[in-house]
DNA sequence: TTGTAGGCGTTATCAA
DNA sequence: TTGATAACGCCTACAA
């Protein structure tokens, strides 16, 4: 909130302008401009018309809105930027945005509260018609109280809230069967043979993080394997947490047969890390990620992953942001989709120390 | 431009609600909330912050820029966004703008001058403070006038004007230099005994894809090769131009030792449909790409490719916009820095015919 | 069909 | 220090 020396009595022609310059009344070229001229004589509307285009007038949006109340413009808080699959959800937000005529505002929380709470403010102030949260929810209750009576002061001002999270709060929620994806990647290595498993975690202490261990869990005791906590290794979702995730999981059990990376990137890090060892993979360590970017089909070999369907995320989000009906309170949950490709074999005893590059 | 049915008389409590809850003029509720409170006694400061707390006022920002005039808001305009590379720049944007205290609200124009024109407008009428041009230029001088002669209307109303590419207009121009980038790419090459190149170009008549076949084009010379027109096929910077460039390139020239792909996702595209027919890279096949995104270095092998400054871009177009001083109509061109990786080696003779798969 | 007048929420000016 | 009052640019009853 800044915006110092933003130059005063700055901005375009006025509609009075342009009524004084067309010699009608200012609700004369309102009714032209505003709407498409209804009660407004021909030879009227085309003479604001001209002059409105030769003085290149645009009406002031903000002077709109002060009798509109709401404006059309989504706001999107972002709950962390850093994942490079955020792209495809505001990619696909601003096109469904920008069908209905509604703009976007895109900010980045940076898994900061404070600044969280800072943005949600912000929005109101802007007297946003809509907020769409993405990404991780905060799995902690003093946060959810915040969060909720925040979120509540938008819905009584009519601001329509969309949460593509699973935080517990009676909004309209649309998200993705994180247990049900993590059950079946750790299903598929089980199913190969795996019994030594290790896990690169998100954050400790968000919902996405803990419901994709519900579902590892749930594989593994399926399989009659018990989950060991040791082989729990929390990242930030970044590319280095998979690096150091790797090297972490080799200390704690050398005969570690195959990763689950909570995400796709992480993967490439444990990729990284794996070929730097002069461990290939699936040969000598079977990999799975999630989300199913884009290059998860350009590594070698091609990463086995679970579709993360940020897209069709974000077209639900906005067309509910954007649609005429009220909202409901309901959870929407899509489906998990495995992609079974080439990072996972059936696993083969190690030579503890063969660290030789191919 | 729509919002049809926005819960009209909505919003949150007035600052006169406020002032007659805590028994003062609304000036004196202004003082309080707006500044620090400048020229009003304690009693009635407390007094007035605690009833805007209890109701939780906000302040309605557009009552307040009809005032203030422009918003401390930068427009990002992405030309298109299909590129993953974008989110790179839109990450580093918002954070820049967010620490100045800005917002950013981001549209895309696919590529379509009408959009693009319509978007500016919108962002006129919004009175954003800011608006940085992002992506390609077309090269065309229809466009370019038009384009100018909306950019002006923008100056005129006090909007500081940014964009990040060479659109050969009198405004602040950040932008990198893609012509000794592809250049330095091209001699790589060369340097390595390469002479039957093929090109996977960006679209045809946009500024980016000219400079960089320009600084191929004097590679090529420098090297005592000609350029040959065939062995270019433009695309879209998908990944799907790569596959399908490729195989044009193939099918004109079956002794194809080498591929520039203007970009990287192009270029992993060239990858997989390398793979599909049993070349294997760098051995059959030397291949570039450009922009240097995250992934580059996780295919095998890692791609040579020139770091596109995305980041460096955004901050830099960001911090013009929301700096003190006035903007000046600069070119400013950053470097364009070559990452050799493992996609190059020196060319072999290769039998016309051995595409069975590995 | 056209114009006048009032109001939207805030800030700035000018008196008191 | 405080409070009327007049903008800011637009829209919309209501009146002509």
């Amino acid at each position: 909130m800044d915006g110092k020396r933003l130059s005063r009595r700055a901005g375009g022609v006025s509609l009075v302008e342009v009524a004084r310059s067309a010699g009608v009344s200012p609700a004369t070229a309102s009714r032209v401009l505003a709407k498409s001229g209804y009660g407004v004589s021909d030879g009227l509307r085309e003479r604001v018309l001209a002059v409105a285009r030769s003085l290149d007038y645009v009406p002031n949006a903000s002077a709109q809105s002060l009798h509109t109340g709401l404006r059309a413009i989504v706001g999107i808080l972002v709950h962390d930027m850093l994942d490079s699959s955020f792209a495809e959800f505001i990619r696909a937000a601003e096109e469904v945005a920008d069908l209905a005529g509604w703009l976007t505002i895109i900010v980045n929380a940076r898994r900061d509260v404070e600044k969280e709470m800072r943005h949600l403010r912000m929005f109101r102030s802007e007297r946003l018609g809509a907020v769409v949260l993405v990404g991780s929810a905060q799995d902690d209750d003093a946060y959810r109280e915040r969060l909720l009576h925040e979120l509540q002061a938008h819905v009584r001002s009519g601001v329509r809230v969309v949460l593509t999270a699973r935080h517990g709060l009676p909004f309209l929620t649309i998200t993705t069967d994180n247990e049900s994806g993590a059950y079946q990647l750790v299903r598929l290595l089980i199913q190969n043979g795996h019994r030594r498993i290790g896990v690169v975690a998100g954050p400790e202490g968000i919902t996405a993080t803990r419901d994709r261990l519900a579902g590892a869990e749930r594989a593994l005791r399926e399989g009659g394997v018990q989950l060991r906590r040791d082989l729990i290794v929390y990242g930030d979702f970044r590319r280095d947490s998979g690096v150091a995730g790797l090297c972490t999981l080799l200390e704690r059990d050398p005969q570690l047969t195959a990763v689950f990376a909570m995400n796709d990137e992480a993967a490439f890090g444990v990729y990284d890390e794996a070929r730097s060892r002069g461990l290939l993979i699936p040969r000598d360590l079977s990999v799975v990620g999630y989300n199913d970017v884009a290059f998860s089909r350009d590594v070698t070999p091609p990463l086995t992953t679970v579709r993360y369907p940020f897209d069709e995320l974000a077209r639900r989000a906005i067309e509910a942001c954007v649609a005429d009906e009220p909202l409901s309170t309901d959870e929407v949950v899509l489906k998990a989709e495995l992609r079974a490709r080439g990072s996972i074999s059936e696993p083969k005893a190690r030579l503890a120390g063969s660290t030789t590059a191919p």
